[in-house]
DNA sequence: AATATAAGTGACAACAATGTAACTTTAAAT
DNA sequence: ATTTAAAGTTACATTGTTGTCACTTATATT
């Protein structure tokens, strides 16, 4: 009894992504939305209550997507293939890391009252411990150093996406390079 | 013949910054400002055209503050010194890396007619060369891996300070741990 | 004391985003 | 064919920022 849909919430959360990407949490608009779904403003306030609420469902939803895809690290054996899976698996969802950031930052104003608070709340956190299984994994294989602290290894891989790559160097090199830095350092041995 | 003023540039400086980093340049408005240096809205008009130019004016005046005081590191002798030092310094002035990421959005935005455009555009390309001759040292001195891009080294550093502390490890164990992955990696010596 | 002039203010129009309410359209169910 | 209800649109009031202009205030110079 009801009128078909001009529009997904795949497209809708695809659409949203591009537009966060491209003019961040506060340049993102109903009115941009709309524009690019090629349907009225209005038409978004009947699922969404406001930008908050849309921007909390579709960050939810691609986190989970996110955490969904790491778990195939489970399906490597040992530390050194995980450890490569998981570098090269970063750097193919660099946008994940501005998205995260994207996500503190919405926290910060989210009202008390909102519904997806904890939720989104609670994912970072996950990724966080799951991440920390396989980080304890290399401790336990003598891999890692263990007097380093979990969260700042597990800080410090997250973050060498966001190395602004001003020179342009080759990515192949660039990802190499980081991985040995992260692995052995940047200082000969003496 | 004119009558007192009821503010200086560098305390209008510092208002700029503390609300920059607290609101983001989106979040950032004369409004905002102008409440905070008691002051009417109106008399910021008189000494800047608009909120990009007094945004940059602020960034440039901030990063050339900052490239002063890092040329202390010309004072130490020996690169391990100079590294020491380095590290430290930047995490003391862990809002410069918040400000070069903000300066970098507005240089996305900026208007091409701004007089200001070409002089921050050179202040982090400037900041890179003078950390550049560091790098270079520390690969003369044979301290640093050569083949290591120089870009990625002076990137990587300066990103660490972006890692977010999430468990509240103490600063110094935070601090030294970095330093230590960064000179020796954080897998063990196989 | 008079005056010139920079410093500062208040008020206005223009613009854009937000959220809502009354309306129209469409298609499945009866 | 009629009804029903969700899907979608148009139009409006509200809010806040922006930039500008005419105006007032204060002070150094004459």
């Amino acid at each position: 009894m009801a009128r078909e849909r001009k529009f997904n919430t795949v497209d809708l959360f695809q659409a949203a992504k591009q537009l966060l990407l491209e003019y961040g949490y506060d340049g993102f608009t109903f009115s941009l939305l709309a524009d690019r779904m090629d349907v009225s403003r209005a038409a978004l306030y009947k699922y969404y209550e406001n930008k908050e609420e849309l921007i909390t469902d579709f960050m939810i939803y691609e986190m989970e997507l996110f955490l969904h895809e790491l778990k195939e690290i489970e399906k490597l054996n040992g530390f050194d293939q995980q450890f490569d899976f998981l570098m090269d698996f970063i750097f193919t969802k660099t946008e994940i890391h501005h998205l995260i950031k994207a996500a503190l930052h919405v926290l910060a104003k989210l009202e008390q009252t909102n519904i997806n608070k904890e939720k989104l709340e609670k994912l970072p956190l996950e990724m966080y411990r799951y991440l920390n299984t396989f980080i304890l994994k290399g401790k336990e294989e003598g891999k890692l150093k263990s007097h380093i602290p979990d969260s700042l290894i597990i800080g410090f891989i997250l973050q060498t996406v966001a190395i602004p790559n001003h020179f342009g160097v080759p990515h192949q090199e660039w990802v190499n390079s980081i991985k040995e830095i992260i692995r052995q350092g940047m200082f000969n041995n003496s």
